[in-house]
RNA sequence: GCCCUGGUGGCGAAAUUGGUAGACGCGCAGGACUUAAAAUCCUGUUGGCAGCAAUGUCAGUGCGGGUUCAAGUCCCGCCUGGGGCACCA
């Protein structure tokens, strides 16, 4: 009897089907334990062999735990929102909604195929509005909360309207306007709106100010990635700095606690690290320089090397730096704004590409140094940045290298503090040594230097430590048409909450979802708004007081992956995102395994939205995924042929060299390891069906070479193609045998052979010619030792 | 520049807390079965030296040192592949 996997397979998976096998239940009561793969975006080009690699990891986990007892949810679903079916729509006319169903579906027999075990009753799609009505619930929570520094943790905005009322906001000064202070007093002389605008400053959702790309020719908003050397990706069209409204959540306020929660996690350490980085904590302190001559006016600076203040020589402000014009004096005012009109030319990519380059301008001013009293003079330049720090800088020439260039380029006097470790030349960065020429400061050892000069500076009334992050609040707010409708109403530019009572509704205008209306097209409106603004019906809203308008930007691809792991404990839940008593059974994901790209998007908006709603008492648990394994991707293995230039003729690898020739791709499934099958490639596309060539040994030999696996490069391997010849234990068997799950690897289909010729051999031990050859003699205690010793390796091997 | 990772046969790679390096597979070589081929099965496969042979022996995990009875594994310094961050003060 041969190992006939097709009919083995088919049987099995129809068996799970109609037996409901891997349904999984809330009550149970065995231990639980949560299985999750990253849910994939289902794109037109459906599944390659790349993508199921960690699936099928998970796969094996969670039907290991599921045979040692464990209630095992491992359940799947589509991030459906985004931008690719949005551009689809643009080009073919076909709604999202339709091509997004079309495609998951499509994925969904391909998962099938290779027999996983997911509990499909649990499906959901970030695009359905039952879904979707959650995830706008859940930025009504982040509306309605606020960070309270001093516990630590979220609050409702009901409990900071008490305390202003009583106190103010003496005690909870604001993160984004120290200046910004008012009393109890003030606070109830306040009209409502202006008290709205007050707490925006507070909101975990907030309406903020931020500079967009926006282009002129295409009517639209450009993201970072789609402005190349100053103009757009597509098209080539100008494009300008524009200050729009836009939505932000708070995630600053979460800094530490994300940075802290990150140490109690099973992740690998390079995701921690870049985690880390991108939150970017930095010790050190806050300076005030007096401008000279300028009563009452000073400049902040942070610096993480307090410790070097007596080597302050200038200071440098961010060319954008809202104290330039104020403090330019007359004789300088051309030059700078020169030198501002350079710098605002010059895209993200120009600065970078130049990084060693010098440029800057002065001032004309000077500052007082707060310590040692001398006059230093203040420069622009664009190598401070305006949004880091305060965007302004003491520069330390000896102690700093860009100082140092700087200081060179300009013949700025240089004061070195480093006595002998600094030799001219070069800046002395290191930190070992003792201080010299620093006044009080004077012998002291730079590690330990830095605490006396900031107990110094804040004697001195001249500033305080410091911590500061690189992490930025996160912009919340796309001009697009394929994503959650904000549950927003403006009322004279004021805007509200749907569930706010202050704002004149009626009662079924409240309710969620906000449905995604649809539209006769997906270009955006002339404004700079999303599509959405182009449908009246949709925007207007009737109130008791006037006509509401709805926002109508979108929310980001991140909304709604940064909460699906809840939903699957609790999928079909009408009354709340999911029952307390499923997210306390279920807890955190136990295992969660996905692709290294989303370590700062996804995976850091997913734990500020879990501490939120532990915050606010919704969940029991504050980090969303306890253990987190990378899959490497598994790249593609190109195949080439070689065309002699000018015609139409094809040289095989090993003679290629003697010829001129081009190199083209070829569709890897039409070569057998390196061989071309001739015949296929002349049906392969119309203009090789006249090809000839010249053979080795009769035989073509192609070229390789190993790249990320894509469409456009022909050296795409489906897994439907695998599984038909292989079947699906031999497939999913081969993808874990490739080599450690979390690095990258190519995929070479050479190889399955072994792991099918093993699969036979197994078989073979149950089955003969004549058919099953198991009996029911009673094993030899040398054969359950085997057996029992495999069993063990198995398990350990697993874990 | 900074941070994180890795470097083991011809190839993909194993090796638990420091305890027989190279499991398993690919490829290759030889053999069995066959008229022949495919498929299947068996044997060998890190290198040097010795031996007809079974085998013995020395060297060997990027390079150079060190700790240890014992190092692929731990420590120090370098070389190098991959990934991330980057005028971040």
């Amino acid at each position: 009897m041969e190992y006939d996997f097709r009919s083995i397979e088919q049987k099995w998976k129809s068996y799970w089907k109609e037996n409901n096998v891997y349904k999984v239940t809330n009550d149970s009561s065995k231990p639980k334990y949560y299985v999750l793969d990253m849910f994939p975006y289902p794109s037109g080009a459906g599944l390659h062999v790349g993508h199921p690699l960690g699936y099928i990891a998970s796969d094996i986990f969670a039907r290991y735990k599921r045979l040692k007892g464990f209630n095992v949810l491992h359940p799947m679903g589509f991030d459906a929102f985004g931008l690719p079916a949005e551009q689809y729509a643009i080009e073919t006319g076909q709604h999202p909604a339709k091509t997004t169903e079309q495609n998951a579906e499509r994925y969904r027999q391909q998962l099938d195929n290779i027999g996983f075990c997911y509990d499909w009753s649990r499906e959901i799609k970030t695009s359905d509005p039952h879904y979707y009505k959650w995830t706008q619930w859940i930025f009504l929570q982040l509306f309605h909360s606020w960070y309270d520094k001093k516990l630590q943790k979220a609050r409702p905005i009901k409990e900071l309207i008490a305390l202003f009322e009583k106190e103010g906001n003496s005690m909870l000064p604001c993160a984004a306007d120290a200046t910004f202070c008012f009393d109890a007093k003030a606070w109830k002389s306040w009209t409502d709106q202006e008290k709205r605008e007050a707490l925006m400053h507070y909101r975990l959702a907030y309406l903020g100010y931020a500079d967009v790309w926006w282009c002129e020719d295409l009517g639209t908003v450009l993201a970072n990635d789609e402005v190349v050397n100053g103009v757009s990706e597509r098209g080539g069209f100008p494009v300008e700095r524009r200050r729009m409204r836009q939505w932000f959540l708070r995630i600053t306020d979460y800094a530490d606690r994300l940075l802290e929660g990150l140490e109690g996690l099973e992740w690998t350490e390079a995701m921690k690290e870049m985690q880390r980085n991108w939150i970017g904590k930095s010790a050190g302190a806050e300076v005030r320089f007096d401008i000279q001559d300028l009563y009452g006016k000073h400049i902040t600076v942070f610096t993480t090397r307090p410790d070097t203040i007596f080597g302050v020589d200038f200071i440098v402000l961010a060319p954008e730096h809202e104290m330039v014009d104020l403090i330019t004096t007359e004789d300088q005012r051309s030059a700078v704004e020169d030198y501002k009109k350079y710098v605002k030319s010059r895209s993200e990519r120009e600065r970078m590409s130049e990084v060693k380059q010098v440029t800057g301008r002065f001032t004309g001013a000077y500052a007082i140094h707060p310590i040692a009293h001398r006059v230093i003079p203040i420069y622009i330049s664009e190598y401070v940045l305006v949004g880091y720090g305060t965007g302004a800088i003491m520069a330390v020439p000896s102690g700093d290298s860009r100082d140092h260039a700087f200081a060179k380029h300009f013949d700025i006097p240089i004061t070195n503090i480093f006595g002998n470790l600094y030799n001219g030349q070069e800046a002395y960065t290191g930190k070992e040594g003792k201080l010299d020429n620093s006044g009080f400061l004077n012998g002291i050892e730079i590690k330990k230097a830095a605490q006396v000069a900031i107990r110094a500076i804040e004697d001195a009334d001249a500033g305080r430590a410091k911590i500061n992050y690189r992490l930025r609040d996160a912009g919340f707010s796309r001009q697009r048409y394929w994503g959650e409708p904000f549950p927003v109403v403006y009322v004279n530019d004021v805007p509200y909450a749907i569930d706010e009572q202050a704002l004149p509704l009626k009662e079924e205008q409240r309710e969620l979802p906000v449905k995604l209306p649809m539209v006769e097209t997906y270009k955006p409106s002339l404004t700079g708004e999303g599509p959405l603004a182009n449908i009246p019906s949709w925007v207007n809203v009737p109130t008791a007081t006037g006509t509401g308008r709805r926002e109508t930007s979108t929310m980001p691809g991140y909304a709604g992956s940064s909460w699906y792991f809840l939903r699957y404990m609790d999928p079909h839940n009408e009354k709340t995102f999911a029952s307390r008593k499923a997210t306390d059974y279920w807890q955190e994901v136990d295992l969660y395994i996905g692709g290294t790209e989303h370590a700062v998007g996804h995976l850091l908006y997913s734990r500020m939205w879990t501490k939120v709603l532990y915050d606010l008492g919704h969940i029991g648990f504050d980090e969303p995924f306890k253990k987190l394994i990378n899959q490497g991707m598994i790249q593609g293995s190109s195949r080439y042929v070689y065309r002699l230039r000018g015609t139409n003729e094809y040289v095989s690898y090993g003679l290629k060299d003697k010829m001129a020739t081009d190199e083209l791709r070829v569709d890897v499934n039409i070569v057998d390891g390196l061989e071309l099958d001739i015949e296929a490639f002349k049906k392969w596309r119309p203009e090789f069906a006249d090809a000839d060539f010249i053979l080795e040994d009769g035989k073509y030999f192609c070229g390789a070479g190993i790249e990320k696996m894509s469409k456009s490069k022909y050296n795409v391997v489906n897994p439907d193609d695998i599984v038909a010849q292989y079947g699906a234990d031999t497939f999913r068997m081969y993808e874990m045998f490739l080599g450690p799950i979390d690095v990258s690897k190519p995929w070479d289909t050479k190889g399955i052979e072994g792991v099918h010729r093993f699969l036979k051999k197994m078989w073979r031990l149950f089955f003969d010619e004549k058919g099953w050859i198991v009996n029911d003699e009673a094993a030899t205690p040398e054969e359950l030792r085997v057996l029992h010793k495999t069993i063990k390796k198995i398990g350990e091997d697993i874990e």
